[in-house]
DNA sequence: GAAGTTGTTTACTCATACAAATAAGCTAGA
DNA sequence: TCTAGCTTATTTGTATGAGTAAACAACTTC
């Protein structure tokens, strides 16, 4: 619905591509649960009940239900039905969570949480990337921020190139995990930053920290680009932060 | 035609209990999937045909498919089929994935790579907890330390103790996505502990720097509690690297 | 040739029936 | 009265078949 079909094989086929009913069900949920509509221990009607409520079959709503509870949010057992789990297991850095998190306003702590987890993990990754970077990782860096300064970041475009830039620096770490976690925290980014234009126009020019971070990787010099890269974060956080108290 | 599945099909006889059907094969395929068996871009067989073979209904198989789907290791469309997705897909940090990761023993390179993660978010995060921790948190660290003394890791509550006391340090961080981490990491750093004690005997007291750490942290102070915890985990990567290479 | 049409394959959805699990209530025995 | 064990009722779990919708390929039409 949000998301122009246009460019849809080129970047995120993601859950909002799949108008599947067990997704959108799935999806429905989620963002009543991450919205607080459902709160942790309540128990969901039955499945009968509930299926009929939705006007889905039993069959797509349980689908629906297993996508929920494979992400943390829920658990069912026979008998004593399907109740939303405590929030400590909710798998609060998976794609689609952080997505549907996105959804409903989120808490201003959750926001600053997820800045706090992108000072520890961005600056160590800046500094293994420009130990391990390859000339093709410098090559995707260079183009993502020609495009960024191309379009700027009040268009799809230049989020997606701010986007794809900050990809191309986790994916140079060269560590799985990291990566996994790069999906995450880079999307989040771009929710961050559509929140930032939303509440004021244009705060900042981001370019000189983006191409200072770059110019470090590309020198090889580690301890540079952990520090351009915590600069970077430091003034996004200000930028969000005047955003959030106006 | 009723199905007659006998008591006699193997599902692992461990303290899991009783495991439904939908989650055993999401288990297997999963397990199947991250050791190598099919690979990225493989398709599966069809519905009809898979299900069938596996020896359960399309309903059961179908829910399998689902929690793969959340968990990013496999998408299915119409026409095209299942099929397994790119690994960059997959979300690694997902506690079950990370489970069935270390079902078919993981490479090397994952193993580092998990120990390079600990080695940025987890001092990061025991500096918070310096500064955050309160007194409960204190007591079920001091308890959970207590306990690591008493039995030792080469005993299931030694090890338990072990986590224990690194999911109460992360929690004290305060911090909701740090926690969700905390959940991965600290299944993982158990995995790594059982891998080490597989392979060689018990390698060295690992109590004096859970105390330092332990001090560090009643002493409110986050930049012992950074220095300790980062030699903590340089002691436990040195151990498991003797134990990957004898 | 490019654009639309048809056909075929596959996952998706629905409906129904029955099985298994388990919390709660009940009964029997101390 | 109390507890252990059994029974029951309720809810999720599994199975099956029929029918729908979507994606892709080959074909037809302009």
């Amino acid at each position: 619905m949000r998301q122009d079909r246009g460019h849809e094989d080129i970047r995120l086929p993601l859950a909002s591509g799949s108008r599947r009913i067990h997704g959108s069900v799935a999806r429905d949920l989620g963002v009543a649960i991450l919205g607080g509509r459902y709160m942790p221990g309540d128990v969901l009607p039955g499945e009968i009940e509930f299926s009929e409520q939705l006007k889905v079959s039993r069959t797509a709503y349980r689908e629906a239900i297993r996508i929920l509870s494979a992400k943390g949010l829920v658990e069912s057992r026979p008998r004593t039905g399907t109740r939303v789990s405590q929030r400590s297991r909710w798998n609060l850095l998976d794609p689609d969570i952080l997505a549907w998190t996105f959804e409903s306003e989120p808490s201003e702590t959750f926001i600053r949480d997820l800045f706090e987890l992108r000072m520890i993990v961005e600056p160590a990754a800046a500094a293994l990337a420009a130990e391990r970077r390859s000339g093709l990782d410098l090559a995707r860096m260079g183009h993502a921020l020609e495009e960024m300064g191309r379009h700027g970041l009040s268009t799809d475009d230049g989020r997606a190139a701010d986007q794809a830039f900050h990809t191309a620096i986790l994916e140079a770490a060269r560590n799985g995990p990291l990566i996994a976690l790069s999906s995450s925290i880079a999307a989040a980014v771009t929710w961050t930053t559509i929140f930032k234009h939303r509440r004021q126009g244009m705060p900042r020019d981001p370019m000189p920290d983006h191409r200072a971070l770059y110019e470090a990787i590309v020198a090889g010099d580690p301890e540079a680009a952990r520090r351009t890269m915590t600069e970077l974060v430091r003034l996004a956080l200000a930028d969000t932060e005047l955003a959030l108290r106006p």
